[in-house]
DNA sequence: CACAACGTGGGG
DNA sequence: CCCCACGTTGTG
């Protein structure tokens, strides 16, 4: 298929060789298994995907220089890490994905709902949007499948397992791509968090060559700025934060809404 | 060990 | 806020 997202790039022809050794792949295996909260649905729930990614994938430098302030706030739902989390601290995805397990949960998504999804699956968030789950299984999946070859990837959370999850099944509770050590539970808590491979950044194949990052790579150390992970850019314990649970997309579901959302807006008002 | 990239702090 | 630089982590 072709990913048209792809990341041709602000990237001009020079762009072509781009760096020294990025690979086609920029994920890495691990990378690919890393889970993480939204971008796939970003792209899913995106009104005109075709438009929207074409700006984002091929930021002028100049366009560069006009978006960021244009959108230095991500605000969106600010609501969902509440949605997610139970009183008692467990996620409710984490406890969905218990339930799952414990056979409670069937795939079909009328039956995720009444599993317990459903006390949360319909809620208006912040901005007023209603979220319901059913209609966003029903949405995704006929688009999932393409998706997933693209990002190599997971959806664990709901069910929609990865090959990566299928054999060990639960596997998917534990934060993949992040070893128990690395999830930081202990010590340090300055663990790399891992790209999530899912977002237009994360897809782009190639440096810019263009950008600070690029120019300065050697010393800066830093990722082309077109291919940082939405996910890293924001901060980690910031609002919406997906600071564990990674397996868990679930919360795509209003989380897409309000990034939909928000790029609207600050295309809009930027 | 080399390399890519994240985290962080300082400067402008 | 952005850029730069460095330390550090993670992977091959």
């Amino acid at each position: 298929m072709s990913t048209a997202v792809d990341i041709a790039g602000p990237s001009s022809p020079d762009q072509a060789h781009s760096s020294s050794k990025i690979p086609n792949e920029p994920l890495r295996p691990s990378l690919k298994r890393s889970n993480h909260p939204y971008s796939l649905s970003h792209y899913i729930s995106t009104p005109s995907p075709a438009v929207d990614v074409k700006s984002l994938i091929q930021p002028s430098p100049a366009q560069e220089r006009a978006a960021q302030p244009a959108h230095t706030k991500p605000r969106r739902a600010p609501s969902w890490p509440d949605m997610w989390e139970s009183p008692s601290g467990l996620h409710l995805a984490h406890a969905a994905e218990l339930l799952m397990r414990a056979g409670l949960l069937a795939l079909t998504p009328a039956t995720t709902e009444q599993a317990g999804l459903g006390a949360q699956s319909s809620q208006p968030d912040s901005s007023g949007c209603v979220t319901d789950f059913q209609p966003y299984l029903g949405a995704w999946f006929p688009f999932s499948p393409t998706l997933f070859p693209l990002t190599g990837f997971q959806m664990s959370g709901g069910h929609w397992r990865s090959a990566a999850m299928g054999a060990e099944g639960g596997e998917g509770l534990v934060a993949e791509g992040y070893s128990p050590g690395s999830l930081g539970g202990g010590s340090g808590g300055r663990r790399k968090r891992k790209r999530c491979g899912e977002c237009v950044p994360c897809r782009r194949q190639t440096n810019c060559e263009q950008c600070s990052s690029c120019r300065n790579r050697k010393r800066g150390h830093q990722i082309c700025k077109y291919r940082k992970c939405e996910e890293l850019k924001r901060k980690p314990g910031g609002p919406g934060f997906d600071s564990r649970v990674p397996g868990f997309d679930l919360r795509g579901s209003d989380f897409t809404l309000g990034l939909a959302q928000e790029r609207s807006n600050s295309s809009l008002d930027g």
